[in-house]
RNA sequence: GUGACUGUAGCUCAGCUGGUUAGAGCAUCGGCCUGUGGCGCCGAGGGUCGCGGGUUCGAACCCCGUCAGUCACCCCA
């Protein structure tokens, strides 16, 4: 806290054991895409400023108010990425990957958002999401939802709902939008005053709205779902009848509505009860349009992002804080001659037993070094001494039932600790 | 961007209505202990009381400002 250098605002350093948390999520989710049939992408921190404003709309609040923008020495103007989806498919529209026929993509990584941080909100989070490209099918659709559900099972969070809709296309979009508007017109000057701007530019997004005044009127808003077109009905029906055979449970809500501008037909969220005020988790939807928008072609995607921040948050809330496992063996010397003839043996142990090795050079007494093994969750001690020098041997010492078995030192003692693994 | 609350040791916090050299627990280091641990006992180090200004004989405590943190709003992962 006296420190004058402290980490910006809204960002966070990570430390063991936490970031072993992290590390074993992550694990998790490579693992889960891969059995999906879907590759890592990669790309670039920051982007052009221009690929941002185009993709995700320029009246969406992301554009407007939250993106971390700089000038580069080149006088470019550049934006760290603010989300995924756009710099995916400008990826995929640069190296020519829609001509190759469907992709299958997933990303892990950082995004930043200039807002005000609060629980489960940062200026630097971290998502995991996937792209699946070139299916207009509701197929491609059950499978991206599938896929997030199955990583919310793996963790048995209680609580979590999965809420869906559909918000149409080109077609009856407009027809919605039109009947929203004779909704809310007549009661205009009662609405908030956000949802009086959004019913001039998105009627939709008065959906959106949380804001007490406007409750009673969103609530009795005409249903997207009653002015559906033919195609965006079938559609939505066939998302619906495949999560029914997969198993998947959810629940059709028609203010979902979501804030980025590219959503088309299918969106979706789910939400856990145990968060703060920040409860969505996990959100996406298909966007049909978004890749001819950025100047590709005509190809249909369905997608979503997850936020790992507001997911460990959930595992962590649902109290599931397992114990640590014992795990290694600490090395101990005493004595600057015992440590000389323990280097090696420590040496080969890192390189052929896949165990932690754990060693001080502090010149410390064999109790303290005990209880530095017991701070590093150690399983085992090796214990090399003078009376172990002079006899040729070293002590194996088990922490949890604290028994000793004295090996052989030397050459052997490798094979015999070996003999130590199940 | 707006609002509320908070800011004392590495961490969690105490510090009564402003009154001498600012405390505890945990953690760290050392000792008890020439070699058998998670316990115990003893001791040590570690603080510009977020920062700046003001009121006062005197401020960690009161006032103003500022910065930071937390939560909430808007909105979102």
């Amino acid at each position: 806290m006296p420190s004058k250098l402290a980490a910006p605002r809204g960002t966070q350093d990570i430390f063991p054991p936490q970031s072993g948390r992290w590390q074993e999520l992550e694990a998790r989710i490579h693992a889960l895409a891969r059995r999906y049939g879907y590759g890592e992408i990669r790309t670039p921190v920051f982007e052009s400023t221009e690929l941002f404003v185009r993709g995700v709309g320029e009246t969406s609040d992301i554009v407007e108010k939250e993106m971390y923008t700089f000038q580069d020495k080149g006088d470019r103007s550049m934006t760290l990425r603010p989300e995924w989806t756009a710099p995916v498919v400008r990826a995929a529209l640069q190296h020519g990957l829609f001509t190759q026929g469907p992709q299958r993509l997933y990303y892990l990584g950082p995004i930043f958002r200039y807002e005000r941080p609060q629980a489960g909100r940062y200026r630097q989070s971290h998502q995991f999401g996937i792209e699946c490209a070139g299916y207009e099918q509701p197929e491609a659709d059950a499978e991206v939802i599938s896929l997030a559900w199955d990583l919310l099972q793996a963790y048995k969070i209680a609580g979590v709902t999965l809420k869906i809709n559909s918000i149409g296309d080109e077609t009856c979009r407009p027809k919605y939008r039109e009947a929203l508007r004779a909704h809310f017109l007549p009661h205009r000057d009662s609405l908030s005053a956000d949802s009086q701007r959004r019913l001039e530019r998105n009627p939709l997004r008065v959906l959106d709205s949380k804001a007490a005044e406007d409750r009673e009127l969103v609530a009795s808003a005409p249903a997207f779902e009653d002015f559906l077109c033919a195609e965006c009905r079938a559609h939505f029906d066939a998302v619906k009848r495949a999560l029914d055979a997969g198993g998947i449970a959810y629940e059709v809500d028609s203010q979902i509505v979501r804030g980025l501008d590219y959503y088309t037909r299918t969106v979706f969220e789910f939400r856990s009860g145990a968060l703060g005020a920040q409860n969505t988790i996990c959100a996406g939807g298909r966007y049909d349009g978004l890749v001819g928008s950025l100047g590709g072609p005509d190809v249909p995607a369905v997608g979503f992002a997850l936020g790992l921040e507001r997911f460990l948050w959930a595992i962590e809330s649902a109290g599931a804080s397992e114990e640590a496992r014992r795990e290694g063996v600490q090395a101990i010397a005493i004595g600057a001659q015992a440590l000389q003839e323990l280097l090696p043996l420590v040496a080969a142990l890192r390189h052929t037993s896949g165990w932690p090795i754990f060693i001080d050079y502090g010149d410390r007494k064999l109790l303290a070094q005990l209880k530095m093994a017991d701070r590093n969750n150690a399983r085992y001690a090796l214990i090399l001494g003078e009376q172990e020098l002079a006899e040729g041997r070293i002590v194996l010492r088990d922490l949890v039932t604290r028994t000793d078995r004295p090996l052989p030192f030397g050459k052997d003692t490798l094979e015999a600790l070996g003999e130590m693994r199940e």
